[in-house]
DNA sequence: TCTGGGGTCCTAATACTG
DNA sequence: TCTGCAGTATTAGGACCC
């Protein structure tokens, strides 16, 4: 694979036809924290809220020695590295950077395609002429770029279509550049184990390897009847498409979002069910406002129960009209959860809203739906939130001493866009009169 | 190891509709 | 009016990704 590598000053490999590019940062959140923490930086340091059950969110390059890894549960990391430095999580800081570094992307091409928010796509195939440059050393000028203006590192991967792409910016890390030739891509992949195919996890890796497919090479030579009958038909042609190094999908800059939720995890399970309420409304608040920020509706309510034994259910309820309107889907959110949830101790409570409608779509509201006041109430309150912090109001249940409002932010999603970041505690001060919900 | 929170996509079973 | 059928929608769960 080493040939593959862009080294400083040798000749890049053959990058004529390789028009897409994958920039992924370099252990993004520790990199942007540790540029105001220039002491920690030859240090084992993960980004983590540090909670008996928080996860590691990002780790940097001198703890991943120690084995530790994102997605790790913290004490298991701990115990890894005793001494290692946990930061807690700032999701703007995150978001700034990330804004930034696109904004680098977007001068070379308008077709850029964030993936969340440390990484992206890239189809540099119409400016490649305009700029009179090359696909490698366009990456090079990315890289520098980044460094210079937000003093973080990126790895760039360079390929003609875009899983390879994305598989050639994760053997580039950290702060390096593979470009794939065209015509290799064939040799580049095949003798990488299946995992390293994207959509392949433990799971399906179980599946293959019980097959006996070991590597890439093994599934672009399956009889793709039998990839199919094994995986599906679905990943069974997928995977075997991009076995072949085929992969057609575009770089695509907007896409719609189809579904919206927010979830919390206890530090200690909860089996009271009043106490479960309350957390679906802080939840439904954040959802409701969340829509409302995309100018969005969504008319399939879902919950996500997690119990004490990691079995986790879902119940959905679809709604006769989409709503953003945080009471309407607190309210469904616990009919849900009373007569449709087996009782027991819960580790994990999530809200989510799916089949996503824009305003534009044209949604008109019921007359007879009390809708309208609690959604003009909801609206209010999100403004006087944009004035006055996100703290200023909430309901009044929310507000109850007794209410089990953790101290544990939520991480961020990796994802991008203008208000994903989840907002704490929230909102909608009722109007005069209740409704049909309560 | 003892497992967060934000998502997407797929499959299969069942319900609904013409 | 009943039945069977096909197509579509809904629901639940799981795998996967960052």
């Amino acid at each position: 694979m080493a040939r593959y590598r862009v080294a400083a000053g040798a000749p890049a490999p053959d990058d004529a036809g390789c028009v897409i590019l994958h920039v992924d940062m370099d252990a993004f959140f520790v990199s942007c924290e540790l540029r105001t923490r220039p002491e920690l930086v030859d240090r084992p340091v993960v980004v983590s809220g540090g909670g008996p059950r928080s996860v590691v969110a990002a780790a940097s390059y001198p703890a991943r020695r120690y084995g530790v890894r994102s997605a790790m549960p913290f004490a298991t990391a701990k115990r890894l590295c005793p001494q290692l430095v946990c930061l807690q999580p700032t999701p703007g800081l995150y978001r700034e950077v990330s804004d930034g570094v696109l904004g680098i992307f977007r001068e070379l091409t308008p077709l850029v395609e964030p993936l969340s928010l440390d990484e992206a796509f890239l189809d540099v195939g119409g400016a490649l002429r305009r700029l009179g440059s090359t696909p490698a050393r366009l990456g090079a000028r990315i890289r520098e770029r980044v460094q210079a203006e937000h003093g973080i590192t990126c790895s760039v991967g360079v390929a003609k279509v875009k899983f390879v792409a994305k598989l050639a910016s994760g053997m580039a890390k950290p702060d390096g550049m593979v470009v794939v030739p065209a015509a290799e891509t064939l040799s580049f992949l095949h003798p990488l184990p299946v995992s390293a195919l994207w959509g392949v996890g433990k799971r399906t890796e179980e599946v293959v390897r019980r097959h006996g497919w070991a590597t890439v090479a093994d599934i672009a030579a399956a009889p793709p009847a039998r990839l199919r009958r094994a995986l599906g038909r679905a990943a069974g042609e997928h995977l075997w498409a991009l076995a072949n190094g085929h992969d057609d999908r575009a770089v695509v800059p907007e896409t719609a979002e189809k579904s919206i939720g927010a979830e919390h995890t206890f530090e200690v399970d909860v089996a009271d069910r009043a106490e479960l309420a309350v957390e679906l409304l802080r939840l439904s608040e954040r959802v409701g406002a969340a829509l409302r920020s995309r100018a969005l509706r969504g008319r399939t309510v879902s919950i996500k129960v997690r119990f004490a034994d990691f079995q986790t259910i879902t119940r959905a309820r679809t709604l006769p009209v989409a709503t953003d309107v945080a009471r309407e889907i607190h309210h469904t959110a616990v009919d849900l959860l009373t007569e449709h949830a087996p009782t027991g101790p819960v580790r994990l409570i999530g809200v989510r809203l799916e089949a996503l409608e824009t305003d534009a779509d044209g949604q008109q509201l019921s007359f007879a739906s009390p809708e309208p006041r609690w959604r003009d109430a909801e609206l209010a309150a999100d403004v006087a939130r944009s004035r006055f912090g996100t703290s200023a109001i909430r309901p009044a249940s929310l507000l109850s001493p007794t209410s089990p409002r953790s101290p544990m932010s939520p991480l961020p999603s990796r994802s991008l866009g203008p208000s994903r970041l989840p907002g704490e505690g929230a909102v909608g001060t009722p109007p005069a009169r209740g409704t049909s919900s309560g």
